[in-house]
DNA sequence: CGTTAATCGAGACGGTACGTCCTGTCTTCGG
DNA sequence: CCGAAGACAGGACGTACCGTCTCGATTAACG
């Protein structure tokens, strides 16, 4: 093409291997939801198990933080699934995808990072870009009921988001828990929460 | 001992310092709380805080898990409050607890312990010992409430649990939320619970 | 080119460089000369010092070994000087030679090679096309000494070459040395080992 | 002992293991003396021969340097052979010394070290301490020969001594020479420095 | 009141992972 | 096709801890 743009310069020399990129973040993943915790997790396990050398890893990423950030943010699920007919069934949905889809590996995940953000703020405000939009799907469902008076008019959105979100958090503990179903555990939540636990 | 009982048989040599356990279990719960995880809390680390030999440590304790047991044994407050006037008061209440006291480092340590029992099978029944009783706790709170009729007749006890609990666990997540407030989080939560979301 | 003799078909594309072939040669030699060992002697050193990329090297030589052998052939002086009047000055310029002339890099090059032809017999006989026609000249110098009557008709003319060789390949030890001046040593050395250093 | 010295203060902690000390030593050795040159032995590859941790290497040298500099150290012969009965014998057995004994490992250390203390001043003077020594008695046969009349009064000490430790310093080369014998070299060397190679 | 024995702080032990650097090879572009 | 630039897998660097061990000194109860 003969024509302006010279749309990327292209640097000289060998281009990075797209197949070390994935293999590295795959790898990554799959440490993670082996039920590593983050600070177990070594540059020299996932340079292992992606074939990959260690300068490999550290000619893209700074250091641990920044590679897991980006494996996690490969996790955010493109919009999992904005509406159906109710602000119920739709909740229902939005919790069952916290869980073991689209990736099987994030409901393992998850919990592993918690207390990695808990550390501190600046940790907490790290993965912001990778939390916050799937709390904005499930806040305007949240919103979205209000408004068609499903839902409670006086509802405090951020404090339904929290309870919502808490117990599907702490659902790999309840695995083992002899009367809870962990494939039920959304819609059980949901339903809970919307009619309450006090008498009528 | 040529008196009777032989109470304790008291084995020979130098006794076990009574400040050196003391200064390990302040030392582990101090490291734990000052945001650690658990795989990066080292005995090392503990020793050297402690004032105290890595021998005297391992002296006492098979290893990092055995220790962080006992230590987190030391928190299990001794029957935070049982009863109040209302099921809402106390589970308020108890909520409150799992936070900020008795001990102000339970509510920094919590979430550090979840994705620790959250492994394995394993490692989630070997603090069972610790978690159930407080479970235990909020459980006859719940049931007495059935029982009086202050709560639902069909409500499923496990399942409220889990729902009152989550979001207590993820608190140190919201501090730095700009529209919740740590402090009212238990209040808010059983308000909310008790009401249900849905419009009436 | 629509003349006649295709001497060389020439192959299609670009010619290889000369002045890369010569380039690398001399980086080579200059790094050999500033008394790296052989081992520490890296491809990549070679390749910056010549403003070249490593794989213009590697296209041209198998490896270090291949490339190493073809810069001290380079050196190898062609002919440094058959004949004087007297076999004593013949030794003279002919251990001067192994010394600073005619490349000065000669004599910083040798005390480097040396660990390397002792590493195994495959090394030693890889530089023995370079070695033995400079030990051949000595030789017949020392041969000629021994038939016009100049020097002991029973002469074992290897062990001699082995310690007219000698110390000069050590010279560079002795160049802090300060009771010995490196220039004059070949005259020296072959002075005393006309002589004998025993008592008349 | 009630009397005064404080021999060794002894520091506290876990002394330092004599087996590591040695075993490190004994690799360094062995590693060198299997043709490996100073600058391609590893610390890594002279920690795991020895069966010792990086760390307990780095505890007791600076680094790879001061490691080779105490190896060699060790093989610095406790005056190898002070006097015989004529000045002939003495030469042929210090000489012989340079060689395969006492420690076998020798011969095959010495020429790698060779351009090692060859790179620069700094890192022949470092090797003094080791090399002036066994020069030392070398010299002082000499002396004493002059002395007895046995060798020519005007004899250049330094330069006789560089003739003499060359081509032992070479002999690893001349092994697979077809004309020569290394066992025998010392002795020939020191017949022929004696007698000179001019005809009488 | 000296013996005995398990304790203490301290720190060296064999290891493992760190993040950096350099190896020799491979792969892209522009000349 | 060549040349430079540089990414690739691999491996050694020197550091920092790991959990275990070994040391001299301490500290009680027992004989």
């Amino acid at each position: 093409m003969s024509s302006a743009v010279a749309d990327t310069p292209r640097s000289p020399g060998r281009p990075r291997s797209v197949r070390a990129d994935e293999a590295i973040i795959e790898a990554t993943l799959d440490l993670l939801a082996e039920g590593m915790s983050v600070d177990v997790l070594s540059i020299e396990a996932i340079a292992a198990r992606a074939g990959v050398g260690k300068a490999t890893i550290y000619r893209r990423w700074s250091g641990k933080d920044a590679l897991m950030h980006d494996a996690l943010a490969t996790l955010k699920a493109p919009a999992p699934l904005p509406e159906g007919k109710s602000v119920r069934d739709d909740l229902v949905l939005l919790l069952s995808h916290v869980g073991p889809q689209p990736d099987p590996r994030l409901a393992a995940i998850m919990p592993c990072i918690l207390p990695h953000v808990t550390r501190s703020e600046e940790h907490y405000k790290a993965y912001q870009d990778i939390i916050e939009p799937r709390r904005n799907v499930v806040r305007s469902v949240l919103q979205r009921g209000v408004d068609s008076g499903e839902l409670r008019a006086d509802l405090d959105l951020e404090l339904t988001l929290a309870m919502l979100i808490g117990p599907v958090l702490i659902q790999r503990v309840l695995r083992w828990h002899p009367d809870l179903d962990a494939d039920k555990l959304p819609a059980q939540v949901v339903d809970l929460i919307m009619a309450g636990i006090a008498a009528r």
